[in-house]
DNA sequence: CGGTAATAGTGAACCAGGTTGTCTATCTGT
DNA sequence: ACAGATAGACAACCTGGTTCACTATTACCG
């Protein structure tokens, strides 16, 4: 009755890369300053982006209730990664911007996730890493955001 | 100020690789009759096993608290892969066990995760598979489980 | 122009899963 | 035989998700 036949396998190590670059990524934020930076945090700003949105327009584009993504921006902005602002042409939105902690930690996290992956390039070979980059896209949608990063596990 | 460098796509497609499937196999699971199994309960009725554990052990395969364990076993319970009976040997321990509807998910499961490693096969190729397989495994940790799969969002 | 409909944000109640702390019951070992 | 370790359960709390309900504002249209 063991039940380990190879598909098992695939999906695990994917998650495990995954947890290993994000572990590795936020115990070097935690270094660098940001112990508070939590791993969708990254997710969730990068989302945001340079621009600014709104909770609802944030609900939509990380594919959560507007009311989640609501939460979120408040812990964000307790902790001081983002700040809002009434839109003043329309007096019922809420801009969120980043800060520049904010900006912060999105532009530290590109650099660590550089020296990750150039870790990994010196495991097993830059080719090989480009080619398992290329072989994922192609396995993976094209639509990047949209993780429902949260929501996963629920009903 | 646009932060995507090429850092930030490996954890991102990891992720996705991970959740195409994980999505996948649910819903086909679901269309075999198994529509109330989440995503963790999978790798937690794995790591009951055959043999069958206590909540405590469990605990500790799974790196999360005994109480922890207790209530995803509980939950398990509730929907029926899972049954748990007091050790006469130890009247303290109550020993879980999987039912046969709870082996029945873990074989499904299996049967399905290989399909979908055949459907990625199809798409780039046994070889070039094989080697994403064998890439992943030297950059992740041997331990297979302890994925905290709880737990890696929280403080 | 004014009334209806849509939209943004918020609050409340709930759920899943995680944590710690405490308590009881049952071994185990000297 | 008793002190200490262990298994389980319960409570209180945190995070992050959900739905339902409500207000305030804006947009549309007859």
């Amino acid at each position: 009755m063991s039940i380990d036949p190879p598909g098992f396998e695939l999906p695990l190590r994917l998650f495990l890369g995954f947890r290993v670059l994000i572990d590795e990524l936020h115990a070097e934020l935690a270094r660098q300053g940001h112990p508070h930076a939590r791993p969708m945090h990254g997710f969730v700003m990068q989302a945001i982006g340079p621009e600014g949105t709104t909770a609802v327009e944030l609900g939509r584009t990380l594919g959560v209730s507007k009311q989640a993504a609501g939460k979120t921006i408040e812990t964000l902005e307790r902790i001081g990664y983002v700040e809002r602002a009434r839109d003043p042409r329309d007096t019922r939105r809420k801009i969120v911007r980043l800060t520049e902690s904010g900006v912060d930690v999105l532009v530290r996290s590109a650099r660590i996730f550089d020296e990750l992956r150039a870790r990994w390039a010196a495991v097993i070979g830059e080719e090989r890493l480009r080619e398992l980059e290329a072989d994922l896209r192609k396995v993976t949608p094209h639509d990047v955001f949209r993780l429902d990063v949260p929501g996963w596990f629920g009903p």
